[in-house]
DNA sequence: GCCAACGTTGGC
DNA sequence: GCCAACGTTGGC
């Protein structure tokens, strides 16, 4: 892949039942709504389009990075959290100053094999990422470029 | 501001 | 299904 001076690399999970690879391959773009951490959220704002992002399945038989995807649209007002049917309502956010943000997202390509969970936190390389430290569940991070570019080394 | 109770996440 | 770890809520 091309690295641009400036680009920023992310790590954003999901459970493959509910919004998987499979389904944003499907669509190719698609909101990536739903975060309801503040820590995530606060990433979310800090996406830039261009940005690269890998896609984690969580709780599911087989964890572990899956895919590459591409930032596309930065933060703007997720309206799942308006919505009372929607899981994700949240009744305490005011539409004039909306607490939830996502981004949209492109689906760019598969790995060429899941990089497990249990392999990630056997890397030394990796052992700073968030993803593996002690009762993390932020499921948007920021990885750097060396852990990027390793994890790509390995897939 | 403290903190107990509760709900959620997510690996296993 | 279990449960450890964490974040949020709300009474005080």
């Amino acid at each position: 892949m091309r690295y641009d001076k400036g680009m920023r690399y992310w790590l954003m999970k999901s459970e493959p039942e509910v919004f998987g690879i499979e389904h944003l391959k499907q669509r190719r773009i698609e909101p990536w709504d739903g975060v309801r951490n503040y820590q995530a959220r606060n990433f979310l704002r800090a996406m830039r389009v261009g940005d690269r992002a890998f896609f984690y399945h969580s709780n599911c038989p087989a964890p572990g990075i899956t895919g590459m995807m591409e930032i596309v649209k930065s933060a703007y007002p997720d309206a799942t959290q308006f919505d009372p049917t929607s899981p994700y309502f949240d009744p305490r956010s005011d539409p004039q100053n909306p607490r939830w943000q996502r981004v949209d997202v492109r689906f760019v390509r598969d790995l060429k094999r899941l990089v497990s969970l249990r392999e990630i936190k056997n890397y030394p390389e990796l052992r700073d990422l968030p993803l593996v430290q002690r009762g993390s569940r932020l499921s948007v991070m920021p990885l750097t470029e060396r852990q990027w570019r390793f994890i790509l080394s390995v897939e």
